[in-house]
RNA sequence: GUGGGCGUAGCUCAGUUGGUUAGAGCGCCAGGUUGUGGCCCUGGAGGUCGAGGGUUCAAAUCCCUCCGUUCACCCCA
């Protein structure tokens, strides 16, 4: 019996890791410009913390968390989520001691014991932000223009914004109650809707059957229920959006699966990634810090899903031409000068190439076949004849010109022939770290 | 947790109504030059046909169970 990564896991290969560095670069790159500053959590919490942030009743903390005893009895669970051990860490170490807005963000694995499907794992990464401090709509528009903005420049297209708000606990109490009167005598509604009238009138709203859509398409929206506060902030996130330029749609249905949630929320989807569509999603929290034993304390962030961004990113073709080639392949032709071919590539490394050594002494054939298949754009080569004249062959692989070089030269040399021709547009090596 | 699809070489897949040593393409390795890659040619390695059980003279092929995988539901990134 063959040992393979558990169910929902994968590893993520070489070439495949790649895209991974690049993508990582360049939510830091953004996160950095707009002042978002990275903290890192332990990948496991207190199970106590997810039960009182996420909400007993929901999904996640019911049925999807990996939780277990410690040897001393505690009980533990892999983070599902990033949000509440990032304001645990907040208020733990009382960042909100420095006083004004802290703006944090964080990228990393997440765990949830769910069937995998498209877009779907068990152990899935995230990287989000937390903008704590705040509860001007300004902080709302923020976020949600961070997370655009960082699609953007990753090149995305096709992406949709979609944005609403839940209003206050105050408001929202009033449109579950209304809510649930009207749609109580609706006995065609689909399994789920009738459980979820129970528990949380308000995603029936988001049911995808077409006969539940039908049955409330006239039901009215949260929207209509706000309290003058909870309006007015709402209208002012979106205003700021306009102003901004950032494409959104109201979304009225928009519901979010979490307790924490108050006023905005939203989510970025992309159609193109079957049923789960979501690239992110998030919203504003002002009670979370609180019940988690801060102070009152105001805050918005969102989560975004890597795998899913790296599905989009490769089904929109922006991962063309990476490549981790070298610049120079080693050829050694006899065992006698091993240890010199050994010796010069680690030189050549020390000067900045980027250089794969013979480790094995083969046909030059096969060493060449071996260097052509790692793409170099160089094999130096070590023979006998050159050797002894204190040279060596410099090849360059794309059109097979040769040149005897003396070993002293050859870093200069083949740096000067690299200069000459770095009109290239491919990703090198490391290059986006 | 529930339902559907699929499990044959490293990868993508053929395999006729069950019938001799299970195939192809790509990839891999080697050779076609005494020291030269990509194209081409030749050869080679590689499979307990997901696992277990059953039916049969005979099973990759039919039946059952399990496992894995995938898509969808629930829910979410």
């Amino acid at each position: 019996m063959k040992i393979s990564a558990p169910r929902g896991t994968f590893d993520i290969l070489p070439e495949e890791a790649l895209r991974w560095r690049w993508l990582e670069a360049a939510i830091r790159r953004v996160f950095d410009y707009y002042g978002y500053q990275e903290i890192r959590t332990p990948v496991f919490e207190h199970t106590e913390l997810f039960q009182r942030g996420i909400g007993e009743t929901t999904d996640i903390v019911e049925k999807e968390m990996y939780t277990f005893n410690d040897k001393g009895g505690r009980s533990l669970t892999l983070r599902p989520e990033g949000t509440a051990p990032v304001v645990r860490s907040y208020v733990e170490h009382k960042l909100y001691s420095k006083g004004g807005i802290t703006k944090l963000f964080y990228m990393g694995p997440m765990f949830r014991q769910e069937r995998p499907q498209a877009g779907r794992f068990r152990q899935f990464h995230q990287f989000g932000v937390e903008l704590l401090g705040t509860e001007s709509p300004l902080a709302d528009a923020e976020v949600i223009t961070v997370a655009v903005e960082l699609y953007k420049e990753l090149g995305l297209t096709d992406l949709e914004v979609l944005v609403n708000s839940i209003g206050c606990p105050a408001c929202r109490k009033k449109y579950q109650e209304d809510l649930f009167s009207r749609l109580s005598s609706l006995q065609e509604l689909c399994e789920s809707c009738l459980r979820r009238l129970e528990k949380n009138p308000m995603r029936i709203l988001d049911c995808k059957n077409p006969r539940c859509r039908e049955l409330t398409k006239d039901v009215p929206a949260v929207t209509d229920y706000l309290c003058p506060a909870c309006r007015d902030h709402l209208e002012k996130t979106l205003s700021f959006l306009d102003k901004a330029g950032i494409d959104y749609r109201l979304e009225p249905r928009l519901v979010r699966g979490f307790d924490y949630y108050t006023r905005t929320v939203f989510e970025v989807i992309n159609a193109g990634l079957g049923a789960q569509n979501a690239v992110c999603g998030g919203g504003r929290y002002d009670h979370l810090v609180e019940e988690i034993g801060g102070p009152p304390m105001p805050g918005v962030g969102f989560a975004s899903g890597m795998e899913r961004l790296i599905l989009t990113l490769e089904q929109q073709g922006k991962f063309a031409g990476f490549s981790s080639a070298p610049q120079v392949a080693f050829a050694v032709l006899d065992e006698t000068l091993a240890a010199d071919g050994f010796a010069l590539a680690t030189r050549l490394r020390r000067e900045g190439l980027t250089v794969e050594a013979c480790l094995e002494v083969k046909s030059l054939k096969a060493q060449m076949r071996a260097a052509g298949k790692l793409q170099a754009k160089f094999v130096v080569i070590l023979g006998e004849d050159e050797w002894k004249d204190g040279q060596v062959s410099v090849r360059r692989m794309a059109d097979g010109e040769q040149w005897r070089v003396d070993r002293e030269e050859v870093c200069r040399f083949i740096k000067d022939l690299l200069d000459r021709d770095s009109s290239g547009r491919e990703q090198e090596r490391g290059s986006f770290s």
